[in-house]
DNA sequence: TGGATGACGTTCT
DNA sequence: AAGAACGCCATCC
């Protein structure tokens, strides 16, 4: 992608998502070393586009209250894509289209054991 | 070089 | 409770 190595770090990390589970794009900020820059993890998967990539991107969510997380692309064909995509590898949608953190929620990438 | 841009998130109305 | 207003900050042009 022409963009530069510094969202190299985002698609590390989201390369590491579970098939069947999802993460918040302030969580991939965050465990990418970049706590405020959730916006810019958006910004990156949306450059996708051009690249021929293998990463996951339909496993990263919008944030939203009590443990929820939201498709947040603004799209409505890429949008059902995401959804369809995560449907089927098994992340279910409630009846407000959000998906429970608790039970499909990525804990995140591992210490070094 | 500087201002515009956002697949976000939180706070304020 | 829903929507507007900001804050954020790497990248684009």
């Amino acid at each position: 992608m022409r963009t530069g190595k510094g969202w190299d770090r985002f698609y590390r990390v989201i390369a590491r998502i579970p098939r069947g589970k999802v993460a918040t794009y302030s969580q991939v900020a965050a465990w990418s070393g970049a706590p405020r820059s959730a916006r810019h993890v958006g910004y990156a998967l949306a450059a996708l586009h051009a690249t021929g990539h293998a990463i996951p991107w339909q496993r990263v969510l919008g944030a939203r209250p009590r443990g929820h997380a939201a498709v947040t692309i603004k799209d409505p064909l890429g949008a059902a894509l995401q959804r369809r995509l995560l449907e089927r590898e098994g992340v279910r949608f409630d009846s407000r289209e959000r998906v429970v953190l608790a039970t499909y929620g990525w804990t995140g990438p591992r210490r070094r054991k």
